[in-house]
DNA sequence: TCACATTTAATTGTTCGCAATTGAATACGC
DNA sequence: GCGTATTCAATTGCGAACAATTAAATGTGA
């Protein structure tokens, strides 16, 4: 009985884990942007944020979240940390005074330009073609899709 | 200028950035994770230092670190309430004063078998064959071995 | 040998992430 | 229209994750 491993014991190993490699890799990035956000004096999560309100901002808190796959208990503090900030207002709706609307200040839309040297040092950071990590990207989020549906998105 | 959103913005939109696809597929493998965890009496990174110490135990609380690129930040806290459950014990080595040993002890050994269900599930909830996954996870872990070059391991 | 550097865990403080609960506003069913 | 259900954000509590610091043990060089 050659035990490299047991063999029964395979599917428990740790380099068989796809989700530790998606675990782990998600540190790695986080790791990368560290440096780079807090030159904007922003976090990881607070900058996926800010990359949704830079493509729409005047949204609810719930829009943010379904983007994002965050719940208020996570955004809620966060986003009262970037109005601190003074990257973004909250307000509630005059419409329907259940939601609160996340607006960018003028400083917070300007952030967007000195974000946008962020990509080009991640690509450069990840060492691979863009078509690479297009098609890596698009193979994740179906992925991901496919687990959300499961437990119900 | 149609501008289904301006070019130069491309860079910048979410849906076109691979570490939020990794960061939202984490959490989405999470979410699949906690129903069966639960079931272990396991959170995920627990599961993890498990995983670790099931291929071998009665190492340095950093080995299970450099393991699972973690510091002692997290892994302290972790262990001990891992040692409150009864998993694990943890001992000061005679050899080396400095280093913390984890050892598995008899429930915690034990618990390995009631794990052995896990694998499975998840490879059910990915809806994706096991070579599929087997080629995502290896290309995931070279996208994160080349970032982790980048940081510095 | 003895000063000094290195290694290792633990600690402290801040920020996520989420489950569960709360409370207010709105929608709905009859 | 009125009671009930639903929606939405906020709150609370717990467990990561990590930076920075601390303290003890060990290793190293002169």
């Amino acid at each position: 009985m050659a035990r490299k491993q047991s063999a029964a014991d395979a599917p428990l190993r740790l380099d068989n884990q796809i989700c530790f490699a998606v675990y782990s890799a998600a540190h790695a990035f986080n790791r990368v942007y560290k440096p780079l956000l807090d030159r904007l004096g922003l976090t990881y999560p607070q900058y996926l944020v800010m990359l949704v309100l830079w493509e729409r901002d005047d949204v609810p808190v719930k829009d943010i979240g379904e983007r994002l796959f965050l719940d208020s208990g996570t955004l809620t503090p966060l986003l009262k940390r970037l109005e601190a900030a003074h990257l973004v207002k909250r307000t509630r709706s005059s419409d329907d005074e259940r939601l609160v609307l996340i607006a960018l200040t003028p400083q917070g839309h300007a952030l967007k330009e000195k974000a946008r040297a962020v990509p080009q040092s991640i690509l450069a950071a990840s060492d691979c073609s863009v078509s690479e990590l297009v098609t890596m990207k698009d193979e994740i989020v179906a992925l991901r899709d496919r687990l959300n549906a499961v437990t119900g998105e």
